[in-house]
RNA sequence: GCACCCGUAGCUCAGCUGGAUAGAGUGUCGCCCUCCGAAGGCGAAGGUCACAGGUUCGAAUCCUGUCGGGUGCGCCA
């Protein structure tokens, strides 16, 4: 699929060919004048320095060129040498009429990893980003193509497990799973709920903090977990079970769906011939009593520290389960790229990962990326802390959403007649709307402020804006099918028509560009740019009451052209549409 | 100390593979519902793009330095 942008710069650049010139200069981009023209290519500028020429000279004979073609209206030459154009509503028009949304192969397939929450926490505002970032990731390379499977990653593994375990065994919560000399079976019934975890963790990791000998104690225990101790496995079991019922509803309410639910545990078993054939290689080192592999590659103007592959007393790190998974990955997936959505914080910790997987070569064909995020700090800068000091969790955080959403309904005397469930339902869209808008309209990369007043704004530059112009179209048309008035192609007549069928030809660009940076944020700024041309088209032309039914049928052509545009990006951004709102 | 990310309108943020007059939302001040949904549309005001050099015909964008903010450099994850 190739947008109307990629279509000019094709011309333009034979336009440069033809002249003997590179075509890299034929790159025709969105006009910054909109006043002067609609797209502007600059190449004669770049063209004229390279060959010592007059750029206003070259640009005289690219345009010349350009105007033989009945694709453009208008080619101007302005300024220095910039050749501004214009393309002619017919074929807008015809452009507008063979629209193609669904995704087409690209034949590439990658692994994305994003979310991994720890199990045994609940999850609170430092997973969202990942969770609605990763998710739009997943969709966006989806809709243009890949085949994409997504693992959560759940960090099951680490040293956390061992704090668990001991906190458990310290308190004589359940003995049975701490008796050497006994070898099951264990109850089914886990010893602990999600609520009980959520308090023993946070005492456990103090804990060790306070007390060194307590944290040696979580060292010992997640050894011997790993090292296979059946009660531990057992206990480890539940904590699995019961956390993982949790996450799977604390992310269906956000609306993320993983492919996999694979966690770190699951990999241990690849760790031990992994290292195996590390040692082979000759790549790792014994630095006191820990294997270790040094990362310096040809080049480095800076110091990549070593990974600890295994440690002194046996455990596996969390670097050593990423390589092992990575492993896994090739051996299931064999995809072409493996992407990281993971908080820019650890951004060493991957490169580290993917020097040593290139390393021992257990990437198979698979490019490996990260793409960090920055954090979301509360308003004074500092993450995000509830009222009462705490980290606020995720559950709070929606239905504060959702009541916001309510509110501002109730205070509208919107959906009035409609049933209490639906109107909850209503609420709950528009709030996680406003939710994932708001944070995937910031560049990924960027730390920003959660302001609780912007989250929880519905007016404006927000996810409700988007849905409301969803659902106005929505509400047109089926008007327009209750009263039997055909839709038509959408026709070019209007300025307003021209913008709206401009902003929906530019879609693959949009969607290409958010691809290549890894950035959901250049689709929200596509789709906002839709909703507005649609609003302005909406409020200067009427649709239905229109007397002349060959123009009503093409703007109803417009309304659907402009919903199913919308309904895609939305989607690709997470954004359920309401039937009504 | 070394490395990474970031300093753009009162506020929150886009724009960064160099291009013409730096954009949006919000807030402030106006205007628009006897016609399809006003969670909407139109307009005004609001900026030494942190600072200083450099490259270039041209720099918010690239390079160097300075200042300021955040983060990383664990046998944690």
């Amino acid at each position: 699929m190739s947008g109307l942008q990629a279509e000019l710069s094709a011309i333009a650049k034979q336009a440069f060919a033809d002249e003997g010139l590179s075509d890299g200069f034929g790159e025709v981009k969105v006009s910054d004048r909109p006043d002067l023209a609609q797209f502007q290519c600059n190449g004669a500028l770049g063209a004229a320095k390279q060959a010592k020429a007059n750029p206003r000279e070259i640009a005289g004979r690219i345009a010349a060129r350009l105007k033989a073609n009945p694709l453009f209206a208008k080619v101007e030459i302005a300024g220095p040498g910039f050749i501004n154009l214009d393309v002619a509503d017919a074929a807008l028009t015809e452009r507008a009429g063979r629209v193609a949304l669904a995704p087409v192969p690209n034949g590439k397939s990658m692994v994305i990893d994003f979310g991994g929450p720890n199990i045994a926490k609940p999850m609170h505002v430092g997973h969202l980003r990942s969770a609605i970032i990763g998710d739009s990731l997943q969709r966006l390379f989806r809709a243009n193509g890949w085949t994409v499977t997504s693992d959560v990653h759940l960090g099951d593994w680490g040293l956390q497990m061992g704090q668990l375990i001991s906190e458990v065994g310290l308190r004589g919560i359940a003995p049975v799973y701490f008796d050497a000399a006994y070898n099951g079976p264990y109850p089914d019934e886990s010893p602990v709920t999600m609520e009980d975890l959520e308090e023993l963790y946070p005492a456990a990791s103090d804990a060790c903090k306070a007390d060194p000998a307590r944290l040696e104690e979580a060292r010992r225990a997640t050894a011997e977990l790993q090292a296979g101790r059946p009660g531990y496995r057992a206990l480890w079991q539940h904590f699995f079970d019961v956390s993982e019922r949790g996450l799977i509803r604390e992310y269906s309410s956000l609306g993320v769906k993983f492919d996999l639910w694979k966690g770190e545990a699951s990999v241990d078993p690849l760790i031990p011939p992994l290292i195996e054939k590390m040692k082979a290689m000759g790549l790792t080192a014994d630095e006191d009593g820990a294997l270790v592999i040094h990362l310096a590659e040809e080049g480095d103007k800076k110091e990549v520290p070593r990974l600890v592959l295994v440690k002194a007393d046996g455990a596996a790190n969390y670097a050593t389960t990423d390589l092992a998974t990575i492993v896994d990955r090739v051996a299931g997936q064999d995809p072409d790229f493996i992407l990281y959505v993971v908080d820019q914080r650890q951004h060493l910790h991957f490169e580290q990962v993917f020097r040593a997987a290139r390393k021992a070569r257990i990437n198979g064909k698979a490019l490996l990326e990260h793409a960090g995020f920055g954090t979301m700090n509360g308003p004074d800068g500092k993450p995000l802390k509830t009222r009462e000091g705490g980290v606020m969790k995720l559950y709070d955080l929606i239905a504060t959403m959702t009541a916001e959403a309510g509110k501002r309904m109730e205070e509208q005397g919107i959906a009035k007649d409609y049933g209490a469930d639906e109107r909850a339902e209503i609420a709950r869209q528009v709030g996680i709307a406003a939710l994932k808008f708001a944070d995937l309209q910031n560049y990924r990369l960027t730390d920003y402020i959660f302001d609780p007043e912007r989250f929880t704004r519905f007016e404006g530059k927000t996810g409700p804006y988007l849905q409301y112009a969803a659902v106005r179209i929505q509400s047109i048309l089926r008007r327009a099918a209750d009263e039997g008035k055909p839709s038509a192609a959408p026709v070019v007549r209007s300025a307003e028509e021209r913008a709206l069928v401009l902003q929906l030809l530019m879609l693959p660009e949009a969607m290409a560009a958010a691809e290549h940076g890894r950035a959901p944020n250049v689709l929200c700024e596509y789709a906002f740019e839709l909703a507005q041309k649609f609003s302005r088209f909406y409020s200067e032309h009427h649709i239905l009451s229109e007397a002349d039914s060959g123009v009503r049928a093409s703007r109803l052509g417009v309304c659907e052209a402009t919903l199913a545009t919308l309904a895609k990006v939305l989607d690709i951004l997470g954004i359920e549409i309401p039937a009504r709102m």
